[in-house]
RNA sequence: GGGCGAGUGGUGAAAUGGUAUACACGCUGGACUUAAAAUCCAGUGGCUGAAUAAGCCAUGUGGGUUCGAUUCCCUCCUCGCCCACCA
């Protein structure tokens, strides 16, 4: 007898392999009759390591879905490529001198040959691939299309410079303040970036999330990052001490409500005022600063700068900060002066980088209050100021507050609002955490960003800054030049100043003005690896177009993405990002506006695979699996449906290579029984069975249909070994494989309808046996089978019997059966009567289908 | 400090107001075998008990709502993830 283990020895697994990408079996149709449904998974990052266990967990619970929604009759597009510019190709560039092409080709090859391994349904045929120009040719064109609506501009940034290989470091280069590969000090430099103004979307990017079906947790952890506060932002004259008014600082509150109590102000080392040629900067040519201590101020902003992010947050308990001297700020409401710090407390990439101190109502200010001995002001009620700032708004009235005290919180935070408004002191505000998106690199494995620097074209006003309008040497690169494709260097490193290694190639960097013809340089940052995948999903829909990201039919067929599935370490990043591009791309017509402004109805979550131990997974544990070799040793079916079975799919999860050998079992005795049946109906030697007396299948087909759409892949799988196993060991629709030794009766609708459940997740098992009982088309051809309510009702149940609420007994009774009947029966229980002899039954609570309880 | 989530057998876990521990691993015993592996069969939360009699106790802790709570509400404890001096 043929057993699994014959099936695998003979390559069973990828001979259908081969069937399946020869026939096409899983191409999707540009256009069809049929309704369309777009799964999509996260492409990977085709990294040298090759795949890891956790790919395989995503991938086959949407694999599941597509196979099943093209059994329910559907349009399915299922499609795979790779994302594939990136930091360890770069290194390891840096390391070998081996072209990052050629790394990503071999490495492409790798995951392709393991990627088919495990039997995905995905469309070979619209593999895309992020370094392919063809493919960031439309990357490029993007960023041209932003840069023209000005979402793109310039700005010097902070950027992590590694002292020691001076090189500018990717913030995930940077761990716990040190350089990642030397260990290094790292240190903040500034230096123009490339910026995405996604701020200009961060209301549409809240609001639309009540439009998408995304788990909630994904919805929260979105709107938490965009951060949204409403408030006020407040303008404070700053005098010198003659009272010449030198400038104003603009500070973001939430809480204007206390602002009497402003009794001090801080502006973060970075601040503009300190660099304000005017009075406050003594080096930028003026001998003498307003600032009475500008070395002690300079000295400080230094130390900030050095500081690294960990130390910064590190040491948040004792707050630093210097007075600038010479320099006061005026308390709008109060016409007070109060002193004006300077302190690395105060960040520079939130609000306005400058804030109003009131440390009667703020913890981080009353601790800088009481170590620089600065006076607190209670503004409201309630609190005891000495032992601890007052922060509770939800009761409490306001003193101290001139015409504005007794006032409420609520009511004082609009009052004093309105009050600034009136007195043209500050106005209403919303910020956002969010910040506009850094997408400028140093680093040569990613997009060339299409711009060119034109001296001549600034000098005579010819090209003009789509978003100040004021003119500019930043030339687009035309349209029709796209894509600007990679030179190749020598060298991978970063050069000595932080350039892009494209710095140095000065033969690709000299180019002709687009504009005037003239002799302009290159721009030679490249964009993050998030650039690419901004918009893979809808190059997928028309992944060989040369004239567009993608022709509008193919895109209104299939766009939006029905389902998405992916980690939930990019919620906050890919997520937002992609949303972010695809809405822009709605506004500007690259995408039609059938297809709506959101790029994915919903959004799911897996969970991570950990290491045995519980641990993450890593090289240097020694806890990875490689998928290779448990393909190799169990077959790619028990892979996939281990993976599906081993728990709750969104949770954190540690790999049991003992919990695969239980799966394994199962689909051996699948296999095992299914081909005795099949070897038997060609001899004819058994009983055909047709009359779907199992009402068992139809309870199958109900839960493992609902559980695939719920993801509740787990109990799909533990249904059917329930459906195969049976109850007690004895399913209803077969016999067990002992009794299948002479003649007998197979229920063989039930074991049709069992094979198409379990066929999305072991399809190479499936469509073999599905061949061997004689059928000539895939199962994947098959009509997913629809469970009938009636039959998955039972037609008897065991009515549980409760005495207060306690089981006591449990007897079979029709399903039909009405609380009076059901009393009746429960009264002749033998156990009940002796709970109940000499009791007064105060109440009874039948539930139909369920219970009768007696509470006594 | 903020946000989100979790805590159930030896283990992964199931049950979302109604028999707590489905399914699987592991373990124990048995069948087959010269033997082992594999496979098959049976058992398997704890306690009392000779018992497959009967009963009690058990879903992190303590309380509440309910005829009935793993499930809903409150207190506390522990763990995980994400964010974090966000004005």
């Amino acid at each position: 007898m043929s057993t699994y283990k014959n099936f695998l020895d003979k390559k069973g697994e990828s001979r259908w392999q081969k069937v399946w990408e020869k026939t096409k079996a899983f191409a999707a149709a540009d256009k069809s009759a049929k309704p369309k449904y777009y799964c999509l998974i996260e492409f990977p990052y085709p990294s040298g390591e090759g795949l890891h266990v956790g790919h395989p967990r995503s991938n086959t619970a949407l694999d599941i879905l597509a196979r099943k929604r093209r059994m329910e009759g559907y349009n399915v597009l299922y499609p795979i490529g790779f994302d594939a510019f990136g930091l360890p190709s770069e290194n390891y560039a840096i390391k070998t001198g081996i072209h990052p092409a050629i790394t990503t080709e071999k490495n492409i090859k790798t995951f392709t040959t393991q990627l088919k391994a495990l039997g995905f349904s995905f469309d070979w045929d619209r593999v895309i691939t992020t370094t392919d120009p063809k493919y960031y040719k439309w990357t490029q064109w993007i960023f041209l299309k932003m840069y023209e609506h000005g979402l793109a501009y310039k700005a010097k940034i902070p950027i992590n410079w590694c002292l020691s290989c001076k090189i500018g470091l990717a913030n995930e280069e940077v761990v716990s303040g040190k350089c990642e590969r030397c260990g290094g000090e790292v240190e903040k430099r500034e230096k123009e970036q490339w910026m995405l103004k996604i701020t200009n979307y961060a209301d549409r990017l809240i609001e639309d999330l009540e439009t998408v079906d995304y788990l909630d947790r994904i919805k929260q952890q979105q709107i938490n990052w965009i951060g949204r506060s409403e408030g006020a932002e407040i303008d404070f004259v700053v005098v010198t001490s003659n009272k010449r008014q030198v400038t104003s600082l603009k500070v973001f509150t939430t809480r204007p409500d206390t602002l009497f109590g402003a009794t001090f102000m801080v502006i973060s080392p970075e601040h503009e005022l300190l660099r304000n040629p005017a009075f406050a900067n003594a080096s930028a040519g003026r001998q003498k600063s307003e600032i009475r201590n500008q070395e002690e101020v300079e000295d400080y902003i230094r130390q900030a700068k050095s500081k690294s992010d960990l130390e910064r947050t590190e040491l948040n308990k004792e707050k630093t900060g210097v007075e600038l001297k010479g320099l006061k700020a005026v308390n709008p409401a109060t016409q007070k002066e109060i002193p004006i710090f300077v302190a690395d407390y105060v960040l520079t990439s939130y609000g306005t980088g400058a804030i109003m101190a009131v440390p009667a109502h703020d913890q981080r200010d009353w601790d800088f209050a009481q170590k620089y001995g600065l006076p607190v002001v209670e503004v409201i009620a309630g609190g005891n100021i000495k032992e601890k700032a007052y922060e509770e708004i939800a009761e409490g009235k306001l003193v101290n507050s001139g015409q504005f005290n007794d006032l409420p919180v609520k009511a004082a935070i609009a009052e004093i609002t309105l009050w600034l408004v009136k007195q043209g002191l500050g106005k209403k505000a919303v910020n956002y955490k969010l910040r506009d998106w850094v997408f400028s690199r140093q680093r040569y494995w990613g997009e060339p960003i299409p711009m060119v620097y034109c001296e001549n074209c600034k000098k005579t006003g010819a090209v003009k800054d789509p978003l100040t309008g004021e003119a500019s040497g930043w030339v687009r690169v035309p349209e029709k030049n796209l894509p600007v494709k990679l030179p190749d260097v020598k060298k991978y490193e970063p050069t000595d100043n932080g350039e892009s290694p494209l710095s140095v190639i000065t033969d690709w960097v000299n180019t002709k003005c687009p504009v005037c013809g003239g002799s302009a340089r290159r721009e030679t940052d490249t964009m993050p690896n998030w650039a690419g995948s901004n918009w893979y999903f809808l190059r997928y829909v028309d992944p060989k177009n040369d004239k567009a990201l993608a022709a509008e039919k193919k895109l209104a067929h299939f766009i939006p993405v029905d389902w998405y599935n992916g980690g939930m370490e990019h919620t906050t990043l890919h997520l937002l990002y992609s949303r972010f591009v695809y809405k822009f791309l709605y506004d500007i017509g690259a995408v039609p506006k059938s297809c709506g402004s959101e790029p994915y109805k919903k959004r799911t979550s897996h969970g991570l695979i950990l290491g045995e131990g519980g641990e993450k997974m890593s090289k240097s544990k020694g806890n990875v699996v490689n998928p290779d070799e448990v393909v190799k040793k169990f077959g790619a079916d028990t892979f996939r449906v281990y993976e599906m079975f081993m728990g709750p799919f969104d949770q954190a999860i540690p790999w049991d290579t003992k919990g695969v050998v239980g799966v394994r079992r199962f689909l051996d005795r699948v296999y095992m029984v299914v081909s005795k049946i099949a070897d038997d109906l060609k001899k004819s030697e058994i009983g055909n069975q047709r009359s779907e007396k199992s009402r068992l299948i139809h309870r199958t087909i109900k839960k493992v249909s609902e559980d695939i759409e719920t993801q509740n892949y787990n109990t799909a799988v533990s249904a059917l070994m329930i459906q195969f196993n049976g109850i007690d060991s004895r399913p209803d629709w077969r016999p067990r494989l002992e009794e299948m030794k002479g003649e007998y009766q197979v229920d063989l609708a039930a074991l049709e309808n069992f094979l198409k459940l379990l066929a999305p997740f072991a399809p190479h098992l499936v469509e073999e046996l599905w061949e061997k009982l004689g059928n000539k088309k895939s199962i994947f051809k098959a009509a997913w089978p629809k469970a009938d309510e009636n039959l998955a009702k039972a037609e008897e149940f065991e009515l549980i019997i409760q005495i207060n609420g306690k089981f006591r007994d449990k007897v079979k009774v029709r399903s039909d059966i009405t609380e009076q009947q059901a009393e009746i029966v429960a009264r002749q229980s033998e156990k009940i009567k002796k709970y109940l002899d000499g009791q007064t039954v105060k109440n009874i609570v039948f539930v139909p289908g369920k219970l009768i309880n007696f509470v006594i």
